[in-house]
DNA sequence: GGCCGGTTGAGACTCGGTATCATTCGCCGA
DNA sequence: TCGGCGAATGATACCGAGTCTCAACCGGCC
């Protein structure tokens, strides 16, 4: 991820959040899972400094909000262009997916439901080539 | 809803949350507003009763969970196979969306990222043809 | 009617997330 | 380089959603 994905002051404790998130790789997590990181690491972040340095990182769309199945939320770092994620169940990466065809499906339900669609969400759950070769 | 959306024994209380979404209409709800209404209409109904009916109709397939964007976990009224959900933001009402052009979008993720894909999620939010014919 | 086992509900608990506020520290201007 | 301002931090309290426990209750079958 890169460094200067925050707006503000750059700060010890963000650089940390922004680190510990590189460091995970492409799997989702989630604001719990970095504070047991930073704790393993001996990394000091307040739990709000997490979930702050979270919020900003959403909102500068470096890492983008994902409901996982189950109701909890967690996060994967990603670009910054409109796209949506493919989810593995078994291993928990995550890839980007563009956004492409669903425009036709957008304006389709426009169509079928009279709604004006402003925003949309499309999760995909599924397993990855890796998982999918390995042995159950 | 229909009355036996429930598998089990049908009890006041069962019975009374079923009635509670029934007169709520198409728009989408919480464990909390079910938990107002009852207190509301002085219907006397456990928490832990709520959620538990409300996991019994999730899997019956008569209520559906949605993710709402600002996190929250809410749930509307609906029929059993497989759809999705266009969300008002402004009244909150929901309609369902069938599965339809959704499949080209799930296949062409699959050839584009090699996952195998089981499951997906769609939501949508905008405004309905009454929000968007009301001054804002 | 009576019994059995599924269901209920009060309340304690967990956990994700937010609010508060005194303290700390990045950064800009001199 | 230094000082000061205001943003950021973190400890802590708090809140609300959801779960767990367990004694009491009651639906439905014999």
């Amino acid at each position: 991820m890169r460094s200067r994905a925050i707006d503000g002051r750059l700060t010890r404790p963000r650089a940390a959040v922004v680190n510990l998130i590189a460091a995970r790789g492409s799997g989702h997590f989630t604001a719990g899972d970095l504070a047991d990181d930073a704790r393993r690491r001996g990394v000091a972040i307040g739990r709000a400094t997490i979930f702050r340095t979270l919020d900003l990182l959403l909102v500068s769309g470096a890492i983008e909000r994902l409901d996982l199945p189950d109701g909890e939320h967690a996060y994967v770092a990603c670009r910054a262009s409109h796209h949506h994620h493919v989810v593995c169940t078994r291993c928990g990466r995550a890839a980007d997916v563009p956004d492409g065809d669903l425009r036709n499906v957008v304006r389709s339900v426009e169509r079928a439901t009279g709604f004006t669609i402003g925003d949309h969400r499309l999760e995909l759950y599924g397993t990855c080539p890796d998982c999918e070769r390995a042995p159950r």
